[in-house]
DNA sequence: GATCAGGTTTGCA
DNA sequence: TGCAAACCTGAT
């Protein structure tokens, strides 16, 4: 199918924002993204502003629709960023079309677990080796495609298997989280109900689980569009642009897109001056 | 083959 | 409260 964009919407932004691991660049603008049992094929048409998606309207409608926050509106977020305050300014300009997907809250949390430390090649590559171990098979021709494996997947897994994913000393966090849930638990919907703040303590309650990684949960998992995740990049930002200090109060609840905005703008810049490396 | 990577915990002042 | 050191291992 073929579906009209109405306001920002990047795909490649998309990929390259830090946020998905599962999205694998293809040619010609083209995306292939795992999530949940699923799989889409995603292209970009600049020429006539559409998304070509190999999915049904009905699939579509019934899943894809929120995971790519379709009906979220970016360009009145995007508009609130003051003309006084220059590095967003030019950031939201030039990352326009970054959006906050809607992940799978245990997806989200596990692979945040997973991302400490390490690049983000070595993330994908641990993500994908968890999946294929302990995730359920796709269905569907041509390669073999591994769902994110539940809780319920993660808890069953032997821990020699675990170990054996290339996880680190983040295996212990991994295997804990899943141990610490209810029996019945596939996921972390039932976190959903708390507030920022309740949500923030609960997360960080998980062993290995600190504040970076808890936002970037709240964030990408749970869609709270105000949690704002420091790494080491945005820090670098924070100290070479808001010296005083980045007035978290000003773009309330949005501090989070804000946030995607630098960080995309900020890494493109340095990925261009570095290559290979990155840093 | 050394160095580093989108962090957290632990131990010690 | 604040600051180092240690931690596993893939990627470069």
């Amino acid at each position: 199918m073929r579906i009209k964009l109405k306001d920002d919407f990047d795909l490649r932004k998309i990929a390259e924002s830090g946020q998905c691991f599962r999205w694998k660049a293809c040619q010609d603008n083209t995306y292939r993204i795992i999530a949940a049992h699923r799989v889409l094929t995603a292209k970009q048409l600049f020429a006539s502003g559409e998304l070509e998606l190999d999915c049904t309207q009905a699939e579509f409608q019934g899943f894809w629709r929120d995971y790519l926050d379709w009906d979220t509106d970016y360009k009145s977020i995007r508009n609130r960023v003051s003309t006084k305050d220059h590095f967003l300014s030019a950031a939201a300009e030039e990352e326009q079309g970054v959006r906050i997907l809607r992940q799978e809250p245990w997806e989200t949390l596990i692979t945040f677990i997973i991302s400490q430390r390490k690049s983000i090649p070595a993330i994908k590559t641990a993500v994908e080796t968890l999946s294929r171990r302990a995730g359920d098979r796709i269905v569907g021709g041509g390669e073999p495609l591994f769902a994110f494996p539940t809780v319920g997947q993660l808890r069953a897994l032997p821990p020699a298997e675990l170990a054996a994913c290339g996880l680190g000393y983040r295996t212990e966090y991994i295997y804990d989280a899943a141990r610490s849930l209810p029996e019945e638990e596939k996921s972390l919907y039932a976190l959903s109900r708390l507030g920022d703040e309740e949500l923030f303590h609960a997360l960080t309650a998980f062993k290995g689980v600190g504040k970076k990684v808890a936002f970037c949960t709240m964030l990408f998992g749970f869609h709270r569009l105000n949690a704002f995740p420091q790494d080491v990049w945005v820090n670098r930002i924070l100290g070479e642009h808001y010296p005083q200090g980045f007035d978290l109060g000003r773009y309330a609840p949005y501090n989070g897109v804000m946030q995607q905005y630098m960080f995309a703008y900020y890494r493109a810049k340095a990925d261009a001056r570095a290559p290979q490396g990155g840093r």
